[in-house]
RNA sequence: CGGGGUGUAGUGUAACGGUAGCACGAGUCCUUCGGGAGGAUUUAGUUGGAGUUCGAAUCUCCACACCCCGACCA
């Protein structure tokens, strides 16, 4: 991708009334844009961080031998009526009427749709899922992707036929899940939660400790154990082993609930039905991970969900720069060559370390003379000059 | 929804009730080219409505928008 073609423009400065890193960092990089309250733009930039993300969770889901489906945004009215969550899921469902008057909701979770969709195909146990988009009506939405009132989320349900099968799946789901936020460079923490309007009985929600986060977790660091504030409320020692908790701010990156039979029965499906759902908000991830990889100067993305693994920069060499670009394009490489001829040095390297690619690659007069390309890492400090001939096999 | 705050150009920021200015960005040209370079030139703004006043970005009221705390959530 050539730089000079991007549409996403860098600003030197965040809007004042943004305060959360992450926040910053993603409008200042162009990543995304604000369109209103708690709605967002996902520019080209930001549409290639998300669907790596989006690749790695999918990958996962199906090693958890689950099956992709795209469920409706447009929900009937009727399905909500037979759980009797129309009026009662918290936050409300986005409602309005159609040109006939008929009620419909915009898709806040697919509980409803999923075990709809079950109700004829009783093949046990299953697992479906989906990445697609939610639309919650917050009371008010709150740090940037951290929490908006439209955003993509990978939900997975599952469909057993005992108690003992469900919770067998439960717990593999959870291993999938720390296994997707290391992947994604985070190290989560798995905490007993409260289930909400979702429902059930047992519910976990993934952790991320950050001061920006808008939950509190106590945390014993004799057994392991760890609880958000709201379920376990605010006690001093571990309920476990009397240790001594500790608290810190977090931010809920995941959440699954073993539903038990809440919707089987609700929807009367023939037969015993176990569910389990199993949510993951994508922008939220997305918006951690800037958090927890970042300095001063930009962000600092982690090589498998970086929008490019390579930003080539020419300055004032863009013959050499050109022709190293083509070369590890053939590759394979992905490359954001910074080809632009109008812009300082300064400027292009405080753009490539605001946008955070893993690998910068600088060719100039200085590392021509040498008939070398210098390569630096983004969370590195050494740069180091390799012989622009070795480059035909760059790995990295 | 309750409480608090803020609305000036794409972004940031000035202007006592008295000429809306500056910087960055964007456009054009020149000189630059290893840490957001310099010069010339162009571009673009007081959220909307009512009121007070000779005169309102500034004071008052209403609306709208956005942010923060509470609450809720992935």
């Amino acid at each position: 991708m050539l730089q000079s073609k991007l549409f996403c423009k860098t600003k030197r400065e965040a809007p004042r009334e943004v305060e959360a890193a992450s926040h910053k960092f993603l409008i200042r990089g162009d990543f995304v844009e604000q369109s209103f309250a708690g709605v967002y733009r996902f520019l080209p930039l930001g549409v290639m961080v998300l669907r790596k993300i989006e690749n790695i969770i999918r990958q996962k889901m199906f090693e958890l031998g689950a099956q992709e489906v795209i469920l409706p945004a447009l929900q009937n009215k009727s399905l909500w009526l037979e759980t009797g969550r129309w009026d009662k899921i918290d936050p409300p469902l986005f409602k309005f009427k159609d040109r006939h008057e008929r009620e419909i909701a915009l898709g806040s979770t697919h509980e409803e749709e999923i075990t709809d969709s079950f109700r004829h195909r009783v093949e046990l146990p299953v697992a479906l899922f989906q990445i697609q988009t939610k639309f919650r009506n917050e009371m008010r939405s709150t740090g940037g992707l951290l929490r908006a009132r439209e955003f993509l989320m990978k939900d997975l349900y599952s469909f057993h036929s005992d108690e003992g099968g469900l919770k067998d799946f439960y717990e593999k789901v959870k291993k999938t899940y720390f296994d997707i936020f290391k992947t994604c460079g985070l190290k989560a923490l798995c905490v007993e939660a409260d289930s909400g309007t979702i429902g059930g009985s047992i519910s976990n929600e993934f952790m991320i400790i950050s001061a920006a986060g808008e939950d509190r977790i106590l945390i014993c660091d004799q057994c392991g154990f760890a609880a958000n504030v709201e379920k376990s409320g605010k006690v001093a020692k571990c309920p476990k082993c009397q240790s001594i908790l500790r608290q810190e701010s977090a931010v809920e990156i995941g959440h699954i609930f073993s539903l038990g039979e809440k919707y089987s029965q609700a929807m009367s499906l023939p037969g015993a039905v176990f569910m389990g759902c199993y949510g993951i908000g994508l922008p939220r991830l997305m918006a951690t991970i800037v958090e927890k990889n970042r300095d001063e100067r930009g962000i600092i993305w982690p090589e498998t969900v970086a929008p490019f693994q390579v930003h080539l920069l020419s300055l004032g060499q863009n013959e050499k720069s050109e022709k190293l670009y083509q070369d590890l394009q053939k590759q394979g490489v992905e490359v954001l060559y910074d080809d632009r001829v109008n812009k300082t040095a300064g400027e292009k390297f405080a753009e490539a370390d605001l946008l955070g690619i893993p690998t910068r690659m600088v060719v100039s007069a200085k590392t021509l003379e040498k008939d070398s390309v210098e390569i630096k890492k983004r969370n590195e400090k050494e740069v180091k000059l390799v012989g622009l001939a070795k480059m035909k096999k760059y790995v990295k």
